[in-house]
Formats: C-alpha cells, sequence, structure tokens
DNA sequence: CAAATTTATGCAATCGCTTGCAAAAGATTT
DNA sequence: AAATCTTTTGCAAGCGATTGCATAAATTTG
C-alpha cells in the first residue's frame, strides 16, 4: 500500500502538506492540493485507519451493542441497523457490531445501545465514551425514542372511535420504559374515556399470545380491540381469535406496534402503530456523532437530549374502517 | 489509559516482557508473568488496538457486508450474523457491518460477504484481503453455502411421499447459483420420478405469490404441493390457496425454504427446508480467520474451500404427515 | 568447574500518521 | 522600500505497540 510519504514524494512536497490536503483542505493552495489529490488517486492511495487512530485518538468507528440476547428473528433490529448504517457511512464512519457476548472485542469512539435491561446499567457506567439509547433512561443518558404513552393513546382512540366497546392491553412482560409508557398512557387513556378495558401481559412470542386467547375465550366478548405492544403478540392474538371463530375486524379489532411485520405477510394485513425506525436509527447516530464531536467539558457537564420520533398508526385490515 | 511502559514500570520489567507477557506467555517466566498480568488488572490495561494494528499489520477486523439493498425485513442476515458474530468473539475478533452504501469505510483483516450478484464480482476482484462467501461461486472464492440441490430433491420427495401427485416449484426470479442448484434439483427428481409438475419464478415477495395464486388458481389442481425457494413465497402462497379456498394440507401441500419464519408465526405452521444459518455463519467465520493466519503464498496459491452444511425438513402443519 | 547451550529479558528501530511550533513566501500597510 | 501581517509549507517529536537482534541469566554438559 501506497504511504503518506509516497504520495509526498511523487507530489513534490512534505508529507505534512499531503496530510493537510486531506484533512484540512482550506489549508493549502487549490492548485497544489489538486495535484496531490491526483497523485493520491495515481498511487491509490488509502490513509492508514490504524496509524490516524493512534495519533489522533479517533477510531472512526461507532459500536451498536445489541442487549437482548440478540433475538435472531426481530426485524426491529435489522431496520435500526440500516438506519444507523447509511447515517454513519455518510460520515466516514465504520459501524461495530456487537452482542451481549462481544463487550470487550474492539475500540470505538461510542456507543449505540439498544434491547438494554436494568442488569446492564452497571455496565454502561464504566464506559468512557459517548453513549445513545433506543428508548427512555432515567440514568440521564442521551436517547432516541419514539412517543410510546401518545402512541399508544392513539391506538385506543382509534379503536374506541372505530366502534369497539372493549379495550384490552397485551403488554411485554418486561419493566422497562418502553412498556411502561405504554401502560400509562393506555390506563390513563381509560381513566379518561371510560370505556371498559382491562390489561394483560405476555412474553414476547405469538404463540403464547394464541395460547392465551385461547384459553380465557370466554372473557372476551363481541366488539374487544386487542391494542397489543407488538405486532408478534398482535399476530398470535389475531390467530388465537379467529381459531375460536371470531371474526376480524368485524366483531374483534387488532392493532399491534412496531410495524416490522408489513412487507412480511400478505393476507395479515395488521393495523399496527408504526415506529419510524429507519429515522430513529439516523437520529441515533447524528446525535452521536454530534457527541464524539463535541465531548463534554469539564466546566460543562452534560445534559441529556431526548429525540422523540412519532409513531403514527398504519390502519389496514385488522380494524374497522 | 494505561500504556504498555506504565504497566512496565509499575512491573518492573521492560515493556516487552509485559508485550511477551500478553502475546507469548510460554516465553515468560510464570511467576513473573503472573504478577504482570496482576498489574494489569490493576491499572486495567486494555492494549491500544491501534498501536497493535499498525506495526503487527493485523486489525483483528473482520467486515461483513451485505449486497443484497439490506432487505430490512429478511430475517435470514440476522441469523447469519448471530453466527459470525459468536464465533469472531470467541477469537477476540470485532465484527463490522457493511453494506453496499459502504464499501470503503474502515480497514479489516478479511471479507464475509452474502446476498452476492454478479454484477458485485469486479469489486470483490479488487479487494486484497482473503474473503468468505455464502453461496455458492465459480469465481474460486472459498464458501459456505447449503446442499441446494439436494435439499429441493428431498422436499420433492416428502411431498411425493405423502401423495401428493403435482409439484410447482416456486422460485426466485434470480440467476444465482442457489437458485439455479435448487431448480435442477427440482428438474432432475422430475425426471428421475415422472411425476407431473411445473416450475415458476416470482420476485421474492408474499404477496407476489399471493397474486399469482389468485390469478392462476384454475391451473393448479387438487392434491398440489408447492415447493418454494424461501419461506415468503411459501406464506404468500399458502394465503393465495386458502383465499382461493383450497384445503392446506389436506388438498394442497406447501413446503418453503429457509426455516427463517417458524418462531414468528403462529398458525402458521410451515413446513419448510430449514437452514442451519448459526451454524453457517460460525463455519464462515471459522474459515475466514483460519485464511487470515494462514496467507496464501506464492508458492502454494490459493485452492477453493467448500463448505458444505445440509439443510433439514422441517415438517410441520402445511404438509400431509 | 569452565565451556557450551538454552532460556529470559532488554534495547533500538519502526509502523504511518498528526500535533505544535517554526520558517518561508506572499500580501498589505505606512 | 522597510515593516508588519497573513498565508502557506516544513521539521521534529511522538502516539503505543511489535519485530529482530543482542545481552544477561540459568541450565546443561564434558
Amino acid at each position: 500500500m501506497a504511504t503518506l510519504n509516497d504520495v509526498a514524494k511523487r507530489a513534490n512536497v512534505s508529507k505534512m502538506t499531503v496530510s493537510r490536503a486531506i484533512n484540512h483542505p482550506e489549508q493549502v493552495r487549490p492548485e497544489l492540493r489538486d495535484s496531490i489529490l491526483h497523485v493520491m488517486a495515481e498511487l491509490n492511495y488509502q490513509p492508514n485507519a490504524a496509524a490516524r487512530a493512534l495519533v489522533s485518538r479517533r477510531t472512526r468507528v461507532v459500536k451498536l451493542t445489541i442487549f437482548e440476547d440478540m433475538d435472531t428473528t426481530e426485524p426491529y433490529y435489522m431496520m435500526l441497523l440500516a438506519g444507523i448504517s447509511n447515517e454513519l457511512n455518510q460520515h466516514q464512519y465504520a459501524l461495530q457490531l456487537a452482542t451481549s457476548n462481544s463487550y470487550e472485542v474492539g475500540e470505538c469512539d461510542g456507543y449505540i445501545l439498544t434491547g438494554i435491561r436494568q442488569k446492564n446499567y452497571a455496565w454502561v457506567e464504566q464506559l468512557r465514551q459517548p453513549v445513545v439509547f433506543f428508548g427512555r433512561n432515567q440514568q440521564g443518558y442521551d436517547y432516541v425514542d419514539t412517543n410510546n404513552y401518545q402512541a399508544i393513546q392513539d391506538s385506543a382512540g382509534y379503536a374506541v372511535q372505530t366502534g369497539y366497546t372493549n379495550l384490552v392491553f397485551v403488554g411485554i412482560a418486561v419493566d422497562e420504559p418502553f412498556e411502561t409508557d405504554r401502560e400509562q398512557g393506555f390506563r390513563d387513556f381509560v381513566t379518561q374515556t371510560g370505556v371498559g378495558a382491562r390489561m394483560i401481559r405476555l412474553a414476547n412470542h405469538c404463540h403464547v399470545a394464541t395460547d392465551y386467547v385461547r384459553q380465557h375465550w370466554r372473557e372476551f366478548p363481541r366488539n374487544t380491540a386487542f391494542i397489543c405492544a407488538s405486532d408478534r403478540l398482535a399476530i398470535g392474538i389475531e390467530d388465537g381469535v379467529i381459531l375460536q371463530g371470531g371474526r376480524v375486524p368485524d366483531d374483534y379489532g387488532i392493532i399491534g406496534f412496531d410495524g416490522v411485520l408489513l412487507n412480511q405477510i400478505a393476507s395479515k394485513r395488521l393495523t399496527t402503530m408504526q415506529q419510524p425506525l429507519e429515522a430513529m436509527g439516523r437520529a441515533a447516530a447524528r446525535l452521536l456523532l454530534a457527541n464524539i464531536a463535541h465531548p463534554d467539558t469539564e466546566s460543562q457537564p452534560h445534559a441529556q437530549e431526548k429525540i422523540i420520533i412519532n409513531s403514527r398508526l398504519s390502519i389496514s385490515e385488522s380494524t374497522r374502517a
């Protein structure tokens, strides 16, 4: 591989000038700069990342750590990934992927964290680089999230508006902010409107939801709408309802959350609260890069930044029009 | 951060000894080594990856490049990812993720390539590091693949064996080896057994398959089995069949390929040819690491290595028992 | 027990690049 | 035209580790 020195010699300048032509183009005479760039292309010169990182203390790598033991069938992360990856690339940053198994491998300038649980915070605290979360947290870390509270109210509102008179919130059995926010949104909605309602919590698997419906079928009268905290639960609920002979959407409405299964399944046209995951990924990457570029100073400690990107209801065939 | 020098001083040795204690433990006196390790822990010393990479010319990074414009709802890649990631971590290698947009960002010791198309080979050829593919190729690159040819024969065989008398192969409309191998397997099976059969090719989306079934419903008599080249197509076909009033599996059988949707959907218990994706990911990582460790020499050029991991049929409710 | 051999440790150079300061060249002012 | 300021370029040092060779210590051998 050609080095900075090779380029310098060939262009009859010192390597410093070449270095500047790359990193601070405005500091070098335009014509000179062009001829240097030309030589660089000629030699197919690529700066050595390791050498750069060594002296500049910038790896130009961002690590995405997925905590939830990488649920390999969950498209959610893939969609975040796409957004993050695209944004980082625009800024010439590389994306490194880590899981619960690989905390320690490799270096980076900052972390994007997702699928995190309470038990993981101890690990997060000992990180020395900037951190951005997916999902609200009370520990003061910057985060990107969707409007969970309001989104559920919207879903519930839509269900009531289309004539369902009995609501069931089907939550995920975890005590994380994203879940409790949704539950609170639902609870407040019920209080405010006085609609008949109940809440259940299930493990986030289709068949669990299907089984639940089978076993508790009698408890769900006609005109019930299920407001679910994930598309998986929604799909499972729908299957259960259909298996019991319930008609969707005429007698039973089902609303999902996430919007990750839309393209996956043809006949299942699920009404769902769609998260703009690509945009959320991009936002997280941008936020992190900003934090990397402007590190906190002692005099001005870090103020938590929150970016909320609203989900919107995607209305389809599992609810009335 | 503590450096090698810091550790050396504290341990009263030269930094060389510390370096050896890390990289060639057998070369340093056991007791000395232990005390060095102790100091390292005390100072929370982590070797600087950049400095290491600079001199050793090893980044300890492997790049996974996904070519197919990252289809964000495709769990296939996530499952590969899990396998690759786990294997790499065991060897203290980091995984970097790249897409069609980000060919050039970041350095690595080798590439794992997936979702590749003919047009991408020009790019691949100019890579200087070892490469491992997912999927057969005739360009001489090492690869990991499943037994596409035989797998389809197994699927078809099972369909015939369970009494379906008419077979339809539903392929993906691309001219890549994985597809042509499957088609050839099907074609040969038909020739050998003389069973009634036909082949179609569709874009790999559920609704395309569903629409196709609707429009060509008359062409599919009872007792037809659809052998599909992906789970998506299978799901789409099944929906189409059901919408037309066909009974699954009594009158129509459906077999998928990949096995990525199994946990996703409860009532859709699809019979599918399950690829061992996690194992394939691990195998690819292992193969690549071996290639990195033992680079080709001039005297002994590279011989293509092929690793085939067999898929097996996972029998469920979309075919007869 | 001295010589030869093996095993452990240290020294110096180097990887490719960027930072801080200094010098040279060019432009502007008085 | 001398003095000052600004822009452009170069020099030297060093980031934190590893490689090759040299030296010191420990062990074996005749």
